[in-house]
DNA sequence: CGCCGAAATGATACGTCATATCATTCGCGC
DNA sequence: GCGCGAATGATATGACGTATCATTTCGGCG
């Protein structure tokens, strides 16, 4: 497997978005001391290519050169590192997705799979005080929203 | 947290108090045209048996005179039915629990386990509004709430 | 009460998803 | 370049849950 990425950015056409995507990941995990292989980019790379929330699986089916093993294992990291956020669905099949920002929540399409993040709803303080008022010291939660997008819902 | 009160003030002979919550579900799932088997009776027992949520593989574990096959389909039956609640713990694990209420939330306690209802507490139509307003027709949620439990935090 | 069809059971095979193992390869600092 | 330790990948393992199917059991009915 002697694929080699274009490294540097001469004059050569212009890199799709996500390659910038990908560089900018790899620093990141760079500076946590992890380094920077062919398998991992392929990975992120794939990832970041990816329009929807998506299975473990079906990275791998994208990724037929890098080992199941790798393809896992880098998902994993990924998250653990908050590049990538895990999604539920109502069936709890765990999809995964690039992560835009710090702690939010998935609005999940049923129909077309879509996920759009959830604006302007605090759920936190409102849990967190709940929770408080029985007593109950909350330290995180999980939160998945099913339903239709605009789109779907026209329909 | 909701306590089941006895149904009757009669002087029938004390029988353990899960013995009238099984004959109350039986009566419930022939309702709806599910047979009253011993296995099936069993299962329920034990489901009102545990005192916090529980996993599918304990239950199995918990009776070891019912096939594996039989259990899932019981837990199953007993989800569907609404008479059974699953839950989720922050390592992905799924648990169930006799679900008292109608629809509800659940405080999970990290330390020991033990599960409360999220009360006063209206995240749903919070959710449906800030849903709505991305244009988002929501119809369903998945929400758990970790933490500590005010014993357990105690220390 | 006994019969019978449908529902339920249970032993087991199977499938999925994810991690563990471990010999080999490779990144990267020296 | 060199070498150490991280990373990889083929494979085994294992948790978890469902499908299959022959057999048993429930419960309605004559």
């Amino acid at each position: 497997m002697v694929v080699t990425t274009p490294r540097h950015s001469g004059h050569e056409h212009p890199r799709p978005r996500s390659a910038a995507v990908v560089d900018d990941i790899v620093a990141q995990l760079s500076d946590l001391g992890y380094r920077d292989t062919e398998p991992r980019r392929l990975v992120i790379s794939a990832v970041a290519a990816q329009g929807r929330p998506f299975t473990a699986e079906e990275l791998c089916a994208a990724l037929p050169c890098v080992g199941r093993a790798t393809v896992y294992r880098g998902l994993r990291l990924l998250v653990e590192t908050n590049q990538v956020c895990r999604v539920l669905l109502e069936d709890r099949e765990l999809r995964y997705q690039l992560s835009h920002q710090g702690h939010h929540h998935h609005l999940l399409c049923a129909v077309c799979g879509a996920s759009a993040d959830l604006e302007g709803c605090d759920v936190e303080d409102m849990l967190r005080e709940a929770a408080a008022a029985a007593g109950f010291r909350m330290s995180g939660h999980w939160l998945e929203v099913y339903g239709q997008c605009s789109e779907c819902a026209e329909e």
